[in-house]
DNA sequence: CTTTAGCACTCGGGGATATTGAGTGCTAAA
DNA sequence: TTTAGCACTCAATATCCCCGAGTGCTAAAG
């Protein structure tokens, strides 16, 4: 049987109240809140039962009580309240994402940093790709009679490019025949169906440009590894060493690791629920990050590409004021990345 | 008068003990040296006589001695032995180089992480450039009726592009008429020469592609800044950790924070020394960073660019190791971007 | 004049011990 | 069902003391 509606009141502002303090909460002090005027005792008898519910802790028999992690749970899945974003905080979360974010990769990071400064703790921010990549088009430029530039556009509708220096003059028709030859052979295909015989194949229709075909050939398929193989920024690690629980520095230290190792290599495979997570820390992620919680939210880049950006900090952190300014800059993102809509005077800003 | 060639000796075994063993040394130690056999009174003496010349500190009175600022200097100019790389080190160096570092950008932020494991400690990459950007040459490819790319090699020998969604068809004469003009008048001049006069004229010019003027325009100085403000990699801040003299969670915290504001905001601007520098915490750096410091190394990447990487550590940190760790990779790198020999078929990579 | 043995003195670190006070659980009365 | 009261627990803090590493100085030896 769940707790009781009274009992759910008492968790929340224990919660909320550790949340601020860092501290065990005792009785006394949740006593004295105006919405909950019992006295020490009876809410030490709630708290008892809270207790074995599983839902509070007692780091020691003499303290006041902690949330566990099922605690937690409890209070992201029914109890915590909607914190309202106030309008000085829109301003400046709004004003954060119109900085000029100049090169689409450059936004992912910014917005890391963004995001770490305005929780004020460590961020994350990932681009992965969910669908296999493959190239739309190729296209090449004379750049003098000793180098030719090569501009690829992925079916993601990025555009990359490579500076070709070439090893012998390569005429115009030449390097057309190439772009044709490569335009119907390699055009969306991705790096797996590479096959030798295709090569081979493109290679020979290449005609004089074939010295060509390996250098492009490799540069592409690297390139669509490279992109397939998703970014992981992370930053503002700092700012976890100023909460309390990480005053000790073994605690801090192992969490820091583990930050740059697991959470780094593991949490884009991660991708795939929807919305905002919480992840409880040993809970969801690993028994040894007693104190550490990750929240974390996705959003649609369109053109087969998902971001998602993370928090990281204590498992007693302030969730609701964190998850409102994660969706709240998920959304704002979302609608910058805006799969549909494209004013003709935004147009994307590519790099390679 | 400076310290005598059995001081300066002294000063050595100390300042190498210390970095070993992170504790005051004392002159039981040092007189237990095989190359100074001295009885520990002797060296008592002659340490009393480096302290008043400020190259030795006395945390308190009956603690062994410390290597001062002063002293750090006098060892790094005139004490340090160059650390020989052993053969297993050179190696790990040599294919941790060799990997592939796909993209130009990617290059730098990777030697920073490279650099950090190697030497344990923090690490940051700089990449500035030292000359003002130009566009060297501007085309067009269609993509399709309703978009264009646009793409623009600097005068650094990168290739940057956009993607451009037409807000109407324009013809590939047109289209070529106005790569023409942005040629003729554009390319060689810096972000600083768009006077508003000069796009005027451009915009006559352009006929009935006049309505890209202002995106291209923006785009190219939006890019030309961008790349101008030079880009610093921070990575391991972790490592840092590990030292004993942040175990002190204030100490190190303060650090980090520098380290994020005044290095990486400060630093580039320090470009300009050459070789490898070392910045002695309280002396080179700010005041508070008592046990803070820096060895950097710069090297050219040819096309008016410099690139720099610096590591960060304690005061007490092994220089010579460091040093010599750091001067390898500058070097290698500094042939990795070689200036002028580039094999046909190692072509530069850029990306935009 | 330099080196060294000897000795008194200093002072931080660590361990043991006492003290405090916040907080609990339980009981009995309202 | 709530509350007042009280005994009990235990982490955190303060206090004290002792140990020993290390120094500075002096006086003797080389």
């Amino acid at each position: 049987m769940g707790p009781s509606e009274r009992q759910k009141k008492i968790l929340r502002a224990i919660v909320e109240d550790y949340v601020r303090t860092a501290e065990p909460v005792s009785s006394k002090a949740i006593s004295q809140l105006p919405e909950l005027n019992y006295s020490s005792a009876t809410i030490r008898n709630e708290m008892a039962a809270l207790t074995d519910l599983g839902l509070l802790e007692q780091p020691h028999t003499s303290a006041g009580r902690v949330p566990s992690a099922l605690g937690y749970r409890l209070y992201v899945n029914e109890l915590m309240q909607d914190y309202r974003l106030s309008t000085d905080e829109t301003k400046s979360l709004n004003q954060a994402m119109e900085m000029k974010m100049a090169q689409a990769d450059k936004v992912i990071s910014q917005i890391g940093k963004l995001v770490s400064q305005l929780t004020d703790l460590p961020a994350y921010a990932v681009r992965s790709h969910v669908q296999q990549l493959s190239v739309k088009r190729f296209d090449f430029i004379g750049a003098g009679t000793q180098s030719i530039i090569l501009v690829v556009m992925l079916s993601s509708d990025e555009i990359k490019n490579k500076l070709i220096r070439l090893p012998l003059v390569i005429t115009d028709h030449d390097l057309k025949l190439l772009g044709a030859v490569l335009n119907a052979s390699l055009a969306g295909i991705p790096a797996s169906g590479f096959t030798p015989e295709l090569i081979d194949r493109i290679t020979k229709n290449a005609g004089d440009a074939a010295s060509l075909v390996p250098i492009v050939v490799d540069f592409v398929a690297d390139l669509l590894q490279a992109q397939q193989h998703s970014e992981v920024f992370l930053t503002g690690q700092n700012r976890l060493l100023s909460q309390p629980e990480f005053h000790d520095i073994d605690k801090a230290q192992q969490m820091l690791t583990t930050l740059d190792e697991d959470i780094i290599s593991n949490l884009p495979a991660t991708i795939g629920g929807n919305g905002t997570q919480i992840l409880v820390g040993p809970e969801d992620i690993s028994k040894e990050l007693r104190d550490t919680s990750v929240v974390m939210t996705q959003f649609d880049i369109g053109e087969g590409m998902k971001g998602m950006i993370g928090v990281v900090g204590p498992t007693r952190m302030d969730y609701a004021k964190v998850t409102a300014r994660l969706s709240y800059f998920a959304e704002g993102l979302a609608k910058m990345f805006g799969t549909s809509e494209l004013p003709p005077s935004e147009t994307d800003k590519e790099d390679s």
